[in-house]
DNA sequence: ATCCTCTATGGAAGGGCTTTCAGAAGGTAG
DNA sequence: CTACCTTCTGAAAGCCCTTCCATAGAGGAT
């Protein structure tokens, strides 16, 4: 029924080994024969059999990257920068969302399945321990973003750095009192900010009051979402005490539910309280927030570079990139007047 | 190197044939004979190689998705919707981010080449009329999200209705003097919105003022963005004569860029100009825009659903299912006191 | 005891490709 | 004219699985 490269050699009189030949490119083809072969494929309208290819191969061109939560603008924004590559490369992306543990094991059981993929690249999520001996003893080329493990390669943000640079421009316009609200400190990353924040605080001489620092009870999106930003704000707001004059928040999602829960009080942003929050979505700049940006299209590139890297040379010493956030002041800081503040309740 | 059914046969004492029927759970098999092959299967630690099971089962139990941009909200979330009923069932997803006609054409080709994916889901993209002709010929199924052809599934929202919906609600809050700002005209649903919009003034004896109504010169994204909703607000207000008193827009997005627009002329939303706009993406609660709600996790699921009817079946009739869209209504329209407007500069 | 039925099993064939290997054909040098 | 390369080509082997077919053996019926 579909036509295969024994068809091809047929009419073309050739064997399958050229007709295979030619569409691999391989040198060592006359024009001639390149050219009747060609000719009679593409009359017959012929494709090749893409898994019979990866198993002939041992090889598929395909991807995997497991997520955590879908919907998240910092993931999308990564992927979008993963699928755009991967796509010029001639390579696929399987994306699987896992929304628990249970279904981070799935997906890397199943990305492990012999063959299926070349390689797989996780965000923001920790490797749990049996499938990290698994995966190293095997080989398989895996690749983590936001995330880490010294057994893989790894795109990083330095949260550090980030949240210091935050803090500082804030100490810089003249605040002493700053508030941190953070998401849930199950994730790594809300743990690495609220050290850096301590510690950028304590630094400039500030001691930070644990009465205006925050970290989220919600679980879902570890925090990192405008609901969790919200109800967190309207409870720092409700223990009463005196207001910090300028808030850090770990999230522009969450910094959204911040805007809504302070317009809610009538406070106003930057007046009464300025705001600095960290990720760059796109939506930040509807909202006019300050925030540090993650450049996370170009981290998706360097991702995929990696894993190719990787995929090459299996052997090769494992590498770690640090990216370091950079500030954009926008208006929610006080320090920018051009940029349009654009509040939300 | 890698432990095959060969192997475990070897060391089970059966035969091959016995190891496959034992995986994939035939019931011709002894209780004794699957335990001992699971058992030493285990020991081995095989994993089945995907490839070799698509190749011998003329099955891939994966999928593709073509979506037109990669950060749309509305895709992100249909998709969503998507990944998680084929997850569920064992199936893969593959996304190509399809970001002109030609890398539109070069993925629905590799979603074509044999045996790559069972099915191909489109998004809101115009299939090239070659393409049909080759999917319709080759029964290569084929489902359509949010656009639609003769010949192929589709699942859809009805934007005449929807927009009807809208408009006539804000009608019976007593505007007589309603503006529209669309997308892009090249996008079939901004079509099909500008025509709804016509119709439903007229039906209630409203004369459409054209002076009020705008179509997108942007092509990025086909006009579906901030930007777009920003700058033609912005024109539109330039051109002066009497304002509308109510503006329709084909999308969320474009919205916050009208609210901001709006805002900078120091306009108020609802007061001066009420809002109603089209999607209900998970961004338009925070700025508390009423808007025609479109189900996309559900259509994601429903889209799942017809394909795997469509593989089952490939001569099944050709189904069409379509969603009407509900009005959700929250505080830019100006009814509902309770939600909290939020809004956007 | 004999024949038949039925079930569980082993193994070959087949799926479509890549790659290796041996050999044909053509060219060069002695 | 022979010997030896060099290139190009055809075909077999291999990738790992599913499925079909034939058969062995158990059990039932006569």
């Amino acid at each position: 029924m579909a036509v295969t490269i024994y068809d091809i050699a047929r009419e073309a009189k050739v064997g399958i080994g050229t007709v295979s030949r030619v569409f691999n490119n391989s040198p060592k083809v006359t024009v001639e024969t390149r050219d009747k072969v060609i000719s009679v494929a593409r009359r017959l309208n012929y494709q090749p059999h893409a898994f019979a290819q990866a198993l002939a191969r041992k090889r598929s061109n395909t991807l995997s990257a497991i997520i955590p939560f879908f919907t998240n603008y910092f993931f999308i924004e990564v992927l979008q920068g993963v699928q755009e590559s991967l796509g010029a490369l001639g390579y696929d992306l399987i994306i699987h969302g896992a929304n628990s543990r249970e279904q981070l094991e799935e997906y890397l059981f199943r990305s492990m399945k012999k063959g299926r993929v070349d390689g797989t690249l996780i965000f923001s999520l920790p490797l749990p321990d049996r499938f990290a001996q698994e995966f190293a003893e095997k080989k398989l080329p895996l690749v983590l973003v936001d995330s880490s493990h010294p057994k893989f390669d790894s795109i990083r943000v330095d949260n550090h750095e980030g949240t210091r640079a935050a803090v500082h421009h804030l100490i810089s316009l003249g605040h002493r009192r700053i508030g941190f609200i953070n998401a849930n400190l199950r994730s790594i990353p809300a743990q690495e900010r609220l050290r850096a924040f301590r510690e950028a605080l304590t630094e400039r001489g500030i001691t930070p009051d644990e009465r205006i620092i925050s970290s989220s009870r919600f679980t879902e999106n570890d925090g990192f979402s405008r609901e969790s930003g919200y109800k967190d704000m309207h409870e720092l707001l409700q223990k009463g005490g005196e207001l910090p004059s300028a808030l850090f928040v770990s999230s522009d999602i969450q910094a959204v539910g911040v805007l809504a829960a302070l317009r809610e009080r009538n406070l106003r942003v930057p007046e009464d309280v300025a705001i600095v929050s960290f990720d760059n979505i796109e939506l930040s700049k509807y909202f006019g927030l300050t925030t540090m940006s993650q450049p996370m299209h170009k981290m998706g590139e360097i991702a995929v570079q990696t894993m190719l890297n990787r995929i090459e040379h299996p052997d090769a010493d494992v590498t770690s990139v640090n990216f370091t956030p950079t500030l954009v002041v926008r208006s929610s800081c006080g320090a920018n007047r051009e940029y349009i503040l654009l509040d939300s309740n």
